[in-house]
DNA sequence: TCTTTTTCTTGATCCTGATCAAATTATTTA
DNA sequence: TAAATAATTTGATCAGGATCAAGAAAAAGA
């Protein structure tokens, strides 16, 4: 094993505690470690795997920033969320062997590939690798339970403040700032997340802007007043 | 082992091939009856569990109708799903184990539960049952995709559409007609899913009668005319 | 650096679905 | 069976967000 490859294994990702499970022995690590298959760079733009495509792997997001969307017969289009470092995408190809969305690049990434049926063959004998699979999916389903929520009740406000206050805590998580965050998507992918026009992102970034809550230029966003949007969300 | 338990094994169980995996050995369905917890009968009305319970048990519906809705903070609630015989659920209680969603049966019920730990166990043993499991899990995730771009960018009467044929195919695939259906749920109920209120969907349905492409009585509904819906839902 | 393209902002207007209201019909319960 | 309650329908009006449009600002490419 050279020098390379040991720098970029499980056992040393900075990212390990958000996508593998904690505790592991040195053992456990290193089988988990062989079943990265490839380390690939992705370009902004490009994408990790289409609609279709057959589904061989999940894959953990080194570095980084993702899209993914479906796209219904007619050529509606849906943003279905925004992924980051350290977060495991491509679920979906589980259950048809195939894809049934789009994962973009908003920017540069680097993503490990895992065969599946590896992490199927593994985690019937590391029983924590099980549970982390299993927690995972389920953490997927709560979350878009979330999305519904938002979709479902609420105003572009709410929306708009929901989708924030989510990023700021996530990046967080991550070592970034709560309160100062660069977006990666543009307003109308946004909008698409959010069932909005892009226009309507426009404008109630404005309004929160004239407000006093964020400042926005561009796609830098201060959050000025976490409380106000927190308020915004869940009104009493 | 009596009468009365063979009877209700899931060995007998005629929903087997949606709940479990197919083509398993005489050996692997004993064994998977057996994790079989409690056969339990829900009244219409009641929850099988509520937000905040511990989660144990995945459940799969013997017979009849559930809804599952989370509600947020301030009050908000958002209908999650329907649910019919065949199908599991209670996979948003693995992350945290407690459920963050509640289910209601909406007419008289009968689950089985299965201890999620047992699931686990012998799904290390059993590959199909792993598979099964995965795909279970998978499937609910992209159900909810097509969620998000039902909410995120259709109208009114594009969802009520797409609605009314999710539900009718679900029902054939039962056995029932795919014309023909008695909805279990309020129009309240289907407007908190299909993020519209109550007025709404009955004015829709009302439209649809109006142009021969259902026949609405109460919760009654024949579906005159398939294609329409199609077309509603994909205009081309 | 300059040009081209993409993204974003803001204004004016329109329309879909929400809200408010009242009557009707079903379903429960006494 | 009658009374009470819950669910549904329909009308009138309102408002939030979509649409159309134009210009400004960034980013990408030559």
């Amino acid at each position: 094993m050279n020098h390379q490859t040991i720098k970029i294994a499980c056992s040393n990702c900075n990212m390990r505690e958000l996508c593998m499970p904690i505790g592991l022995s040195e053992g456990d690590l290193d089988r988990i470690d062989a079943i990265i298959g490839v380390r690939k760079k992705i370009k902004r733009g490009e994408s990790l795997y289409h609609n279709g495509d057959r589904f061989n792997n999940l894959y953990a997001i080194r570095t980084g920033f993702f899209k993914t969307c479906i796209t219904s017969e007619d050529g509606r289009d849906q943003v279905t969320g925004f992924q980051m470092a350290g977060e495991v995408i491509g679920l979906d190809g589980i259950v048809n062997d195939y894809h049934s969305c789009d994962a973009v690049a908003l920017e540069d990434a680097e993503i490990c590939a895992m065969p599946f049926a590896q992490i199927e063959e593994l985690s019937r004998e590391v029983v924590s690798l099980q549970h982390h699979v299993h927690k995972i999916m389920s953490r997927e389903i709560v979350r878009e339970h979330g999305v519904m929520l938002l979709l479902g009740s609420m105003r572009a406000e709410e929306r708009l403040a929901a989708f924030l206050l989510n990023l700021a805590q996530r990046l967080h998580t991550r070592g970034f700032s709560q309160s100062e965050l660069i977006l990666r998507m543009t307003r109308e992918e946004i909008g698409s997340f959010l069932g909005l026009k892009l226009e309507t992102i426009s404008r109630t970034f404005s309004r929160f802007a004239e407000d006093g809550i964020v400042d926005v230029k561009q796609r830098h966003v201060h959050i000025l007043n976490t409380q106000a949007l927190q308020d915004i969300v869940n009104p009493r």
